[in-house]
DNA sequence: TAATCATGTAATTACATTATTACATAATTG
DNA sequence: CAATTATGTAATAATGTAATTACATGATTA
């Protein structure tokens, strides 16, 4: 069962268009290297490596040297399990959304409601 | 099309427990007041108006004024957005998932790959 | 082995986040 | 209308994030 924390770590890695850019390249090829997927980006190649950190914190991103490279791989499991958990907690929620935005949209002009 | 900076916002917003569990809260209760909202936890009720600041902001929570209270609903809309994207960019990934996983795992001890 | 190349570390800076307490406003009720 | 209730605003403090430049380490190759 994944916990708060791996979600916190999952969701901020995940919350910052470079990091995201950062995951598609990873995807796209896997086994780049540092200064390769630096060299995509206008900020620093330590920007990017403070990035990749956070991703591999999250466990988003898995990493090992090769001579004096380091090679980058993607891990979708956080992601996967995040996935599962807010489907169960939400997918009974999306197929009524319609309903819940009307009632939303709705709440500035309603009568109070009895019993809260 | 969602765009990167409410992906920002969205993924900021859920990337608090509070955060998450006020998202739940709202959920299990629609229409909750912000008072009995914060009572649910043990931070002031500022820091927990400050979250749904957030939550607002990020489209995931809209509220309206009923009298002297605000009532608290939740709009899935902004996570069905990310859900699409992501469903899009990795589905396939996903279902190679695991030989990914290997593929990284043997990643320290591989040699060099060549035209990289 | 000296030069080069790729990554890693340190120090610093600007800004954002998360929380607090104290006070202000606005609606309800006795 | 005074007291209460519910929310909102302001000022502040501690911590975290995101970026930079300068330098260090470690592997490869001429």
């Amino acid at each position: 069962m994944i916990t708060n924390d791996e979600m916190d770590a999952t969701f901020h890695a995940l919350a910052h268009t470079t990091r995201r850019a950062i995951l598609d390249l990873v995807r796209a090829e896997p086994g780049v290297t540092v200064g390769k997927m630096a060299s995509n980006f206008d900020v620093s190649r330590i920007a990017v490596m403070n990035h990749l950190a956070v991703l591999e914190k999250a466990g988003l991103v898995i990493s090992g040297k090769d001579g004096r490279s380091r090679r980058l791989y993607m891990n979708v499991m956080p992601i996967q399990d995040v996935y599962d958990r807010w489907t169960d907690t939400f997918s009974a929620h999306w197929a009524d959304r319609l309903s819940t935005i009307k009632h939303a949209a709705e709440a500035a002009a309603r009568k109070p409601e009895e019993g809260n």
